[in-house]
DNA sequence: TTTACATATGAATACGTGTTGATATGTTGG
DNA sequence: CCAACATATCAACACGTATTCATATGTAAA
């Protein structure tokens, strides 16, 4: 994984897109939220199948939704009735599994 | 960047681990944080002079770092009497980096 | 030890936001 | 048309937390 660790500095953003990105970054530390972003990982699924299956309201499923869709972090396709989401792009994924990967360090560490 | 997307499904975390990233992405999403966070990534930098650079108080950096510190986003070192802090692991640029350029690309693509 | 500097901590406040319940909008079939 | 289902939106409360100010701890020089 990230085998092109060349030790380039990151570009520092502006004010503006700093605050666009930490916005994006506080969308994904809510545990709900997380849940539902992990579940549009693997493929598209339905708003009410993934309230069944992180065990929660289909109305906050909805709230959050909005949230991530807005913030492009999911996208969502209507089909009927249902409305199936996916994770938008890749970034996300790799976002996801790396802190994944730096969570689970820290406990080996530890 | 990232060359070995072959479409690996990422592993479900349980729910005590997605409490713990979802903490993690949580102290990513506040902009001072967000601010110190970056200014960490190029190398070792005191308190004062990460609160000159992004124009906050040295108490709220403190408090900030505090935070980082303890989800090992940050490490410190003392150096007589000042601390440098600097960014914990490679994981850290990878996200921060991955989430600046999925912000570009939205704004690109909108 | 005293003085000056750098960092950390404590308490209090103001503000945002996750969650819920009820309701509205949209879609398909009878 | 109406009824049934899926999703979205609205209003309101409860709770966490980012920030500030004051103070404490730690470190080095005189």
């Amino acid at each position: 994984m990230h085998t092109d660790c060349t030790g380039e500095k990151t570009a520092r953003p502006g004010e503006s897109e700093i605050v666009v990105i930490a916005e994006t970054f506080r969308l994904l530390g809510d545990p709900t939220r997380l849940k539902i972003l992990l579940e549009c990982l693997d493929g598209a699924v339905s708003v009410g199948e993934i309230a069944r299956r992180i065990d929660a309201s289909q109305s906050l499923v909805s709230h959050h939704l909005r949230l991530l869709r807005a913030a492009r972090l999911v996208k969502g396709t209507r089909q009927s009735k249902q409305v199936y989401y996916e994770a938008d792009d890749h970034h996300i994924r790799h976002i996801v599994s790396d802190m994944v990967a730096h969570a689970a360090e820290s406990e080996d560490t530890q």
